[in-house]
DNA sequence: CAGTAACCGAGACGGTACGTCCTGTCTTACC
DNA sequence: GGTAAGACAGGACGTACCGTCTCGGTTACTG
């Protein structure tokens, strides 16, 4: 049922898919697709989870907050990269979420939070270590990683590969500026 | 005309808008739209791309990088955080350019090119300064920073405010580790 | 049950009442109507028996058959125009009398031929009383006179009373041309 | 358009009959006919309407009245004996009026009316000839005779031939009942 | 008195049709 | 000669019923 629905997302994206063609696909009535989602955006949501595995896995400990990260933006670069659809249906979903706040919600459970749970685990790990400096706004370093993701696919539209990932990660953790001499050694 | 598309888009959202509303609002005729424009979308970019200011004035060179993004990513989340609509019609905007690549050169074009030129600018001037480590991957940094503030609006849906703005730019300009001790010290 | 169908009907009308409708009011499952009746017309129509009042009860000889006749069109008359939403079921059973054979056979034991078999025998003893002139067609003044109530409700939509009971029984008792010069004078 | 939709009725009866149904036949798509028709009743009426040949022919004056009435009631008798669909559409749209006011009334003026309107016209010049005893009521005749037909099609479901048409007249005209002895001759 | 069958409410389901809305094309009539 | 007005075919929308179909939870018979 959400597996048609994924492979009609898959073939012609949200916007040319419609809950008839669903419901024709799946070989059910639409007023049981009604009965259970609201609109076939709730329903590429749904599929869309699927695609992500359910809920989230749980990362692994690397050690070090630049390994955490540079694995879970590695993760989502390649999902984007080979999967060119779940791009696609996502612009559509983050669309779609801007006009309706009870499916902004939906989203952010599904979507949003999941990653960013395992990115906040990360960095608590590495504030423990040490290894980051007081203050630092860590909600703004995690929407940076994936929002650069997001950018280069959806608005730059460059390319988009493991190269792209490490400079994301570099950058954030060391920034882009030549380093001050070493205070007053 | 535009002007009016843009109080529609303001008013109610692209998802909401048809071709018959703007023509209603214009007084104008269907035919004379289709004349000018391919769909709906293409008169929000062109209506989007008048709020903007048409091409993009020239960025003042502060006379730092630092200086030079923040005015730049400023600018961007007050845009964001004063029109809220305008957040709202560029996520529409953004999924239909993954559906169309016509329309995603077009709106390459208008939106995303302008901005990133000036960023470059900027980085360009960075360079000569010598405020940039070498072998930094600039186009990288500027996804960084501008899908920061998207995805904080569309994903996150967190607060987008000038507090948000400076972390954004802190962070890409030191990063977020512990600077190690200058090596030669 | 039937109960509550009536009032159904009564109140919204066979083309506006659903089976689901029915079955909610009653509370009672789809299932269990569909296990007694075909359709929401046999509902009806045993409904609409019930309102007749069951089997027709034997009509009283009134010793003339101007005075049988009088009596079972003021009757029926009175039925239409005091309960109009019997005349609007009615009309609905006819309509359905037309699509389905086996309704129709239904319709015409339920509804026609007990009305039909008073005024045969009400024909019979005026026919042996020598009342009727010889040669008449009694099937068709039967026809005539019911006819003339529902045409007069169904079609012309004219006033419904007594006076106009009167007028149809007269008729077709003495005809409306001037009687010729008795013959054998 | 009207054509096709006449066809459907014909083939499979008001019930039966879809707007979409009739939308694909006619190549035409539904948008139009709801431009023009408020439901497929209507459809059927204005189809029913060029089946009887537009506005009513004005009948002959046959010189007699039992000769107009004759030629009137033996042409609808004609027109449902030859073709049975007309009945059974008739019948739905009988049952649609007492639904719709404003249907009803469409109803009346396309189809009751034109009769009726030829009926008087006749009962007019039987007046003047004095064929008629004064005080009949004349709308009571009129609703007897197509009354009669229509019952007999309807609801006895009996043979409607030249016979009975016949027997209408006869019984309307002069009555069933045995004449009086001619006053006091 | 337990075991079992028949029945029933509740309501999900695949379908069909509804009446509305919008798209993109087209014709007509005005200026 | 361009344009407003708007008709049109097409197609998706979300809703309402249809008639069929499982489900459980009673009753009421039977052994």
């Amino acid at each position: 049922m959400l597996a048609g629905a994924e492979e009609l997302l898959e073939a012609r994206g949200l916007g040319a898919v419609s809950v008839d063609a669903i419901a024709l696909r799946a070989g059910v009535s639409k007023a049981t697709i009604y009965r259970w989602w609201g609109s076939k955006e709730e329903i590429a949501l749904e599929a869309f989870y699927l695609t992500l595995g359910g809920p989230a896995a749980i990362a692994a400990d690397s050690g070090s907050l630049a390994g955490d990260m540079q694995a879970a933006i590695l993760a989502r670069v390649r999902l984007l990269s080979d999967r060119p659809s779940v791009a696609r249906t996502m612009a559509g979903l983050v669309a779609q979420a801007q006009e309706d706040p009870e499916f902004a919600a939906a989203y952010r459970r599904r979507v949003v939070e999941p990653l960013r749970e395992q990115a906040r685990a990360a960095f608590g790990r590495a504030v423990e270590r040490g290894e980051i400096r007081p203050g630092t706004n860590v909600e703004a370093a995690i929407d940076l990683l994936f929002g650069g993701i997001y950018h280069r696919v959806w608005q730059s539209q460059g390319r988009l590969d493991e190269q792209f990932a490490r400079a994301l990660v570099e950058i954030v953790m060391n920034g882009i500026t030549v380093r001050p001499p070493s205070s007053a050694a």
